[in-house]
RNA sequence: GGCUUUGUAGCUCAACUGGAUAGAGCACUUGACUACGAAUCAAGAGGUUGCAAGUUCGAAUCUUGCCAAGGUCACCA
């Protein structure tokens, strides 16, 4: 039993004996002890004011003779004002270490459940942005903790192929491109698609500019704009009608869809063409981000599904068909509206394909667990969704969860494509990498390696400090990101967490063999020695909270303050030149322990250790 | 307008889910390298937790009402 749990449990004892009063073990409110108390955990006492009949300070009194009297693990204890402040004995940490630095590995052994997890799931028009990055950290970070409990993961991606899209893109280049390729132009892949789609965007522009001023469109804005409405305002929402009722060059692209859903081959090879090019750039992106999936979804294979359920679901009454022949739900009941799952002449919307891919993973893989990482822009969306699905009775219905996650702005505000304020991925693991190589070569801590070990430390530093920037805030809210400080080696950031961890391996390859089965015998555990195996004890904790709630800032903020315990635990206590055998043995054994857990943290980021930098 | 999320130090974020004097980093001031790695450590300054009530031994956290910002309410995906 761990030492929480005696306690908890020796608190409901306590008040069982002392006071004839039942409570819940599980109730009992422990904390660990602030810095300037004595102590190791506190119990709060002032719930049980009411069934004793007594000051808080005397229920702190019997309870801890209770506690040290009863638990050798437990030596000492002081009361202030209504918390009980217990130590904990030195040899019940110097074994719980022992314990640890036993263990093969941190992670839980496979129980059989299985959980899947879709992120990243980018649009094939235009290379990943910012945006995608936190999405894939957040996706990535829960498969790892995921894993690291033991379950059977599935990393999945949507890829959303097809559409009006990918034809703009399509559509640009074949006006523009010359057949020209990518290796041609020298761009990378994904990047050359995207520019085709910026083209489109600016010959579109054009030419509704020049409509505007047009007497067509002049009597359009006179026709129908609402009172004391401006022209700029009006032909700002005008845009979209503009696009499928008047553009030319819309009519063109939506011509060029209904040609790829007739299948037609020139259409359907040009697309197979463009869409190989952005998968080319996207692996590249994904394989320098250090990521990986499972299985892939094509919208273009999975975009008429749900149709079947839908009847079925018309069949048992859920849905309804209004008269036009469009199919809906009412969710008045649920707080929610009416939502049309099928339009009148009979094809899918997007929440038919969504009710379609979810029984079809469900197929595929089994997992009663399915987790959607989409921002949070979609909340209603999946309320919708999973609403819908418990009403079909699905048996998975429960475990569907949406991990939403904000929006990131910049210092300066929104990222807009129109107003080319979108960071791209690649741009910006690029400089990440590149402050991470100035920064080292200043140091001169690597001068003496080959040029590809100190290329491999450099990337690693430089996707740190990204990734932890971005993994660090609390994944629901909307994050600012600020350039300058993604690069920040210094502080509440990866490189400063590695850096304790490369640390941890300079000294632990100095000391060379140590025998630490004598450690048990250090006795007399300073504070800082004391805290920093409190913070290993926490981990289990810790990544049951990350996995439960599906956030990885937990971990992010775990790992630093472990950080930044070992930095104390180091500054108070020689290592190798310590004052006893027994100590030496039993601070190598610490950082051993301390070093893996780190790495392990980390890891559950997506983050990489040096072994030097 | 309905629903929803957020509001904490100059800035970026925490606060173990209701506990002690609200903590970190950056920036600012200062001290510590001939040292097991200074990408570090230590100290200082910086707060009416948007505002106002309520609940209770105790509220940044729960409730209600305001204020402000984002999201969403498409036969788009």
């Amino acid at each position: 039993m761990s030492i929480t749990e005696i306690i908890k449990e020796g608190t409901a004892l306590a008040v069982k004996e002392l006071y004839d009063h039942e409570i819940n073990a599980n109730d009992v409110n422990i904390n660990t002890t602030r810095k300037e108390f004595d102590g190791d955990y506190s119990v709060v006492v002032f719930p049980y004011t009411k069934v004793a009949r007594k000051k808080p300070e005397q229920i702190g009194e019997d309870l801890g003779k209770y506690l040290v009297d009863k638990y050798e693990d437990l030596t000492n204890f002081n009361v202030i004002k209504g918390f009980l402040n217990l130590e904990v004995s030195d040899k019940y940490w110097n074994q719980y270490l022992a314990d640890v630095a036993e263990k093969e590995t941190l992670k839980k052994p496979f129980h059989g459940e299985k959980i899947m997890i879709e992120f990243s799931s980018p649009n094939t028009n235009k290379p990943l942005h910012l945006g995608h990055v936190r999405n894939i950290l957040l996706g990535w970070s829960s498969s790892k903790i995921y894993e690291a409990l033991g379950y059977d993961v599935q990393k999945v991606q949507v890829i959303n192929d097809r559409g009006i899209a990918i034809c703009k893109s399509m559509l640009a280049w074949q006006m523009m491109g010359n057949g020209e390729t990518p290796q041609e132009a020298g761009i990378k892949s994904d990047h050359y698609v995207g520019k085709w789609y910026v083209e489109f965007e600016k010959l579109f522009q054009a030419e509704y500019k020049t409509w505007q001023e047009s007497a067509e469109g002049q009597a359009v804005f006179s026709t129908q704009k609402k009172d004391e409405q401006e022209e700029v305002t009006f032909f700002k929402g005008f845009k979209n009608t503009y696009f499928n009722e008047h553009s030319k060059i819309g009519s063109a692209a939506k011509a060029m869809l209904l040609k790829w859903e007739g299948n037609d081959d020139e259409v359907r090879n040009l697309w197979k063409k463009m869409n190989g090019w952005v998968y080319e750039g996207f692996d590249t992106t994904y394989k320098n981000l250090g990521i990986e999936f499972d299985n892939l979804y094509y919208e273009s294979n999975t975009y008429l599904l749900g149709k079947d359920i839908i009847d079925d679901g018309l069949s048992k009454e859920i849905f309804y068909k209004k008269e036009d022949g469009s199919v809906w739900i009412d969710l008045e009941d649920a707080k929610m509206d009416h939502k049309l799952v099928l339009r009148s002449d009979g094809t899918s919307v997007y929440m038919t394909q969504d009710i379609g891919t979810v029984e079809k993973r469900f197929q595929d893989f089994g997992a009663k667990k399915m987790v959607y990482v989409v921002a949070d822009e979609q909340n209603h969306h999946f309320k919708v969704l999973f609403e819908i699905m418990k009403r079909m009775g699905a048996s998975y219905a429960d475990g569907l969860f949406h991990l939403s996650y904000g929006m990131i702005n910049l210092t300066t505000g929104k990222m807009k494509s129109r107003e080319g304020t979108i960071v791209d991925a690649d741009d910006l693991m690029k400089e990440v990498i590149e402050a991470a190589r100035a920064n080292a070569i200043e140091k001169g801590e690597l001068e003496g390696l080959e040029e590809a070990k100190k290329e491999d430390i450099y990337r690693k530093i430089g996707l740190a400090a990204l990734k932890f920037f971005i993994i660090k805030v609390n994944a629901r809210k909307t994050m600012i990101f600020n350039p300058e400080e993604s690069v920040d080696l210094q502080g509440n950031t990866g490189p400063y967490i590695q850096y304790a961890y490369v640390r941890i391996q300079s000294i632990l390859k100095k000391a060379g063999e140590v025998d630490t089965s004598i450690a048990s015998k250090y006795t007399n555990l300073g504070p800082t020695e004391k805290e920093l195996i409190g913070q290993i004890y926490r981990l289990d904790e810790v990544v049951k909270m990350s996995a439960d709630q599906f956030d990885p800032s937990f971990i992010a903020s775990y790992c630093y303050d472990m950080a930044k315990s070992y930095s104390r635990f180091n500054r108070d206590h020689k290592i190798i030149k310590a004052e006893s055998e027994e100590a030496k043995a039993f601070r190598i054994r610490l950082c051993q322990v301390t070093g893996e857990v780190l790495e392990f943290g980390m890891n559950l980021l997506g983050i990489e250790m040096p072994e030097r930098m």
